[in-house]
DNA sequence: GCATGTGCCTAACATATGTTAGGTTCAATG
DNA sequence: CATTGAACCTAACATATGTTAGGCACATGC
């Protein structure tokens, strides 16, 4: 359903790999630091849906990137409950911070077919040699954690139909950033059921949700495709404010 | 409430600043280090309950340290709702990110009297130019992350009774790790409002709750003073475990 | 010593969301 | 072509939590 075959033969849209196209929003980079981040995305592992990337406990001695394809952080409970802490897509690192914690405190596994890099630890400490790129993923990971924050507002302060529109209006504005989305149209290949995950929600009640959504005329969603027909009302009615992806300083620096 | 004078006159129970006492459970610091970490504590500035420490917009040239009592980390919702996304106790940094993500995203403030250090970037520089202190901020970054994720999961997949009891296992661990709780008893100068807006709830459901864990003989909670009589229930009932905390490994490195 | 405010507590009632159950569609598979 | 399974959709009913309203206790300040 995902990713089309001919979808996988053109890893994406820009010229470049998407790491390169999102730290450059940030950080000016020369081309041999581009050079040297699109290299990271050569060779990734190809994966199928619903594989475990890695798990809660494990030490690997290599980190991931996404390179195409969506993913998901998450961690169960004792029930069996599954919650949702991230969405990863193209140009997202999964576990840039387990070098340092040790041990990883939740589990990643792909939702889509995707491309996965897998990168071992000695060739991130030699980018990180380089100031620009050591800042670029300092950036990266204070940007994921925004994001935390952003999503315990999401969950704890706004009701199933805001949440939705919210977390719509962030994937549009990540997506866009890595040249993935345009005219308001992304793909956005999740389930009714992993929606919930993240929001906190039952897929029934996701499921009256977007109905609503639809009846509305807010959005389209179909076969994993969303259009935004009103992206206005759907920022206005979530308060939306893309600040916190820290994605707008563009020009300074 | 929160503090008394007498409180206020010993900042930290261990000998050194909390900062220290935090960061010596994953790195091995020398006494320079040490030294060096310790001053940052000196001199913090005394400040009432209620007080804004830094607003979402700003662009300071400084961080700021909690030294003593309490702050949170917040945003609020146009309709005037509040969210809280981090509570910060003595040894935590407020805004180490903001230097690199330029401006903050959100607005903390004091919730009891505190003591809080205004530390100079070009200070935070030189400090992160000693391998060992660079990597031990990185560390408390990311267990900041870890926390937002545990968070997460606490607000989307858990009941009332049980976010509470695994935010009061976690504010134990944490607060033991600086030298401010023992014997499962320690200072929770929250008001049952801001444990609401901590945890997407109404104070009054947050009453309720209180008042169902007292009548379980779980806890007492008087006049900011947590005492929790089951501490194995509490972890157990709301599927507590401190590995995201990521300070067990203490003994190695 | 009275007034004021803040936090705590309780009760009656309202509602957003969860639960359970089952039907429909459609792509993948043998 | 029939079968299977996943995802989507819908409905009736259950409940955790929110809302509104007010009383109580205690500290603070005049």
């Amino acid at each position: 359903m995902s990713l089309s075959p001919a979808s996988i033969e053109r890893p994406h849209c820009g010229s470049g790999s998407p790491l390169v196209t999102k730290l450059e929003t940030v950080a000016k980079l020369t081309d041999d630091d581009r050079s040297a981040l699109s290299a990271l995305c050569d060779d990734p592992r190809e994966m199928g849906p619903r594989r475990s990337v890695i798990r809660e406990g494990e030490r690997p001695d290599h980190i991931h990137l996404m390179v195409e394809g969506w993913a998901a952080r998450y961690k169960l409970l004792p029930d069996g409950a599954r919650q949702i802490t991230a969405f990863l897509i193209p140009g997202d690192f999964c576990d840039l911070h387990v070098t340092i914690l040790g041990e990883m405190d939740h589990s990643i596994t792909t939702l889509t077919r995707a491309r996965v890099a897998y990168i071992p630890r000695s060739k991130i400490d030699a980018l990180t040699e380089r100031p620009r790129i050591a800042k670029a993923f300092w950036w990266a990971t204070l940007v994921d954690e925004a994001v935390l924050r952003a999503w315990i507002v999401n969950i704890g302060r706004r009701d199933a139909f805001e949440a939705i529109a919210h977390l719509m209006c962030e994937l549009y504005v990540r997506m866009r950033n890595v040249g993935l989305a345009d005219d308001h149209c992304y793909e956005l290949p999740l389930t009714q059921e992993e929606l919930g995950d993240a929001l906190g929600l039952t897929p029934v009640h996701v499921n009256r949700v977007l109905q609503r959504m639809r009846a509305d005329d807010l959005i389209s969603l179909k076969s994993g495709q969303l259009t935004i027909h009103d992206y206005r009302r759907l920022e206005a009615t979530s308060g939306f404010n893309a600040n916190y992806l820290h994605i707008a300083q563009r020009a300074e620096n």
